[in-house]
DNA sequence: AATGTCATGTAAGGTGTTACATGATTTG
DNA sequence: CAAATCATGTAACACCTTACATGACATT
């Protein structure tokens, strides 16, 4: 139950209502983490109201309820952040991509590789950008080494693919142009 | 609807039984790209097999039946490898607490955080020894380029954690050691 | 006044996990 | 022959997405 402690998590840094987590989720979480539309947020948000580990800080206009966490919630947030798990939930339909590029003749697998790179490169720029602008501070408290994180990630991206290509170019040359997809030579 | 791409993807690489695909799942895919269990894959199969995309290539002992891929199934498998989208589903449940470490304190975020350093570099070291083993060849056609990207991954995870480390560390020494939990001096 | 954004909700259906269930074959 | 592994399946429940639904407030 992942999406409970990304709620409590997002209302440990500030108070928040569900459409501000939601966008939360678009914007950030939802990338790289873990996402939530908000016909799953509300009705989370009700349930974490009633066991008592967040509460309504405040109500504005429209209906809006901007909550906060409780001493409970943030207990419970704690207890599940330090408990590390063995295999936690990993899903990356990109990185399945990679997994079954075998499926690929020579000149698709490059083209997919060439796209990874290109998203490799236009992120890595996006969030370097992003921390350039000084006055703009993050979203979450510790935005800054998430951020970091994320260029890294995508930069590692960028030289693997470039990596990849070289290496299918290679066996390509090496097998005289006339490898079958699916056959490789290990 | 990935599930049914990896099954593909796998089926792709070799014919394989449904048992066999599960035990895949858990000892590669899974870790970093997709899971199911074998009450998922079961069905799916049979689902696959109604529409033609897989078929039944052998029958063995104990009911076993070995699907291997039909010329639609390559396809399909295809289509949906090259059809790049601009938001796949992405989830983690490691980086999700790096987005939420701003419940944590100094100690608690610097032990977490330690955590991560010493899973990338257990894991990097895992793929390193695992490569280095030249005779055993990879359990997918580019499972070399997969394997690639994982030591790379956990060496970048790795050296983060490093750097976030000394960053809070630097942060809560300028904060005199008295910075509460949430707080950051962005 | 019309359009867009803010704000919350429910219902139906698809996806994924856990638990239950069964039996064949292999290994010690 | 007992235990482990191989091999497939179903049922109940939890999780997640898409679509439907409603209304308040802000902007032009």
């Amino acid at each position: 139950m992942s999406l409970r402690h990304a709620l409590l998590g997002m209302l440990a840094d500030h108070p928040a209502s569900g459409y501000d987590l939601a966008q939360l989720f678009d914007a950030s979480l939802g990338q790289h983490a873990w996402h939530a539309r908000h016909s799953q947020i509300y009705p989370e948000l009700n349930r974490l109201a009633d066991g008592g580990l967040v509460t309504v800080a405040e109500e504005g206009p429209r209906g809006r309820r901007t909550y906060g966490l409780t001493e409970a919630g943030l207990t419970e947030l704690r207890r599940w952040m330090l408990d590390f798990p063995e295999s936690g939930v990993v899903r990356n339909e990109y990185a399945l991509r990679l997994f079954l590029l075998g499926a690929l003749n020579h000149a698709e697998a490059r083209s997919l590789l060439e796209r990874y790179a290109q998203q490799g490169e236009e992120q890595a720029r996006q969030l370097r950008d992003l921390r350039s602008e000084r006055d703009q501070q993050p979203v979450l408290a510790f935005g800054r080494l998430v951020a970091e994180f994320g260029q890294r990630y995508f930069e590692m991206q960028l030289d693997w693919a470039r990596w990849a290509i070289e290496q299918l170019d290679q066996e390509h040359a090496a097998a005289g142009g006339k490898q079958p997809p699916g056959s490789s030579s290990g």
